[in-house]
DNA sequence: GTCTATAGTTGGATAGAC
DNA sequence: GTCTATCCAACTATAGAC
């Protein structure tokens, strides 16, 4: 997040906090500067469109986020760096709940202008998992499976992730941590032998 | 899906493919009627309001998948219910591709008319999954895990599901099925004693 | 039951004063 | 750099002919 203007900073909080609650589409831009306390002329000074708005902000907070990943893979690898890239995700999340509810419902979208970032940015976020799964388990690279599994464990925890936080947000985040991984742990399995792909 | 006269299906049809496309907000009822191929008149004269054709077409779809996890569960237990359920919901994500999108972009949103209904059926959905991981793992139900892990395995599926059909879908679906569950089966995590909660 | 035409409102964007 | 006032296009919804 970088640094900037007190219009500038208030335009963007009050249009996430809009956006989480009713979509991006479903988000005006009278209610964003009623919210920030300012006149829509001042968005259009700060913001060429409302589109160049979304996608500054999205950009922003997936730029972040894939940031945070790389840095916290760095150093471990398969089950550590599962348990890491889970715990971080986690935490971008309940650090910027407003942002992830947006981004969730937006990450599946082939209409947007930003479409081409939100496009890499899924991919380079999903590459930190999909690297860890394969030193995990290296056989599912070969038979394409990995790219897969990385969807699965970055879809189970942005899901339980937004049903912690918006359903039961008393649990300590270690809780649901630990819930999210026992769910890849295999004790959900039955103690079997080797299974095929 | 109830049985219905032409017009209706027509719209309902066309509603769901533009929603997949743009969002239901970024849906109007013009591009609605032009893709149905009747006038917009007929629109309202079929259904009340915009807002209530998303509600009844959501809901039909919802009531639908709801009833086929519950209809897969029935006979099994634990770690094969949660086999049938994964390749249920995959099976209903691949058959309804345009309105698992739809969903999956409104199901964290609280400001619709129908939350309602949403709620009661994401509810409903994650009990099956709650059930089936209770049974395989009775401890997940005192720590209050389960809630979080059947969310967990509902997220992942979801997210799987719909990077397969929109970016990979030359794949066979069981290559799917087989990669979700490989996830779960614990072949990611290092063969260890037991693991605490 | 479906159409055309239109009413009424909202929303994105801009002009110009301060 | 921020405000007020306004333009204009797009949208939901309705009226009334057929």
């Amino acid at each position: 997040m970088v640094r900037m203007t007190g219009t500038k900073r208030a335009i963007l909080d009050a249009a996430i906090e809009i956006a989480a609650e009713r979509g991006i589409s479903g988000t005006t831009m009278d209610d964003v500067a009623e919210r920030a306390g300012v006149a829509k002329g001042s968005l259009y000074y700060n913001f060429a469109s409302k589109d160049k708005l979304f996608e500054g902000l999205l950009g922003e907070g997936m730029a972040a986020l894939t940031e945070a990943l790389r840095g916290a893979r760095a150093g471990t690898a398969g089950w550590a760096a599962i348990e890491v890239l889970v715990t971080t995700l986690l935490g971008s999340i309940a650090a910027n709940t407003a942002l992830a509810k947006v981004i969730a419902g937006d990450i599946f979208r082939t209409d947007r202008a930003w479409r081409e970032t939100s496009f890499a940015f899924k991919h380079d976020a999903l590459a930190e998992f999909e690297t860890a799964i394969v030193e995990a388990l290296p056989e599912a690279s070969a038979t394409g499976a990995a790219t897969l599994m990385a969807s699965s464990v970055f879809g189970a925890t942005l899901m339980a992730g937004l049903q912690w936080l918006l359903f039961d947000e008393e649990r300590p985040q270690s809780e649901v941590v630990a819930a999210i991984l026992l769910t890849f742990s295999g004790r959900l399995a039955p103690a079997s032998p080797s299974r095929e792909l």
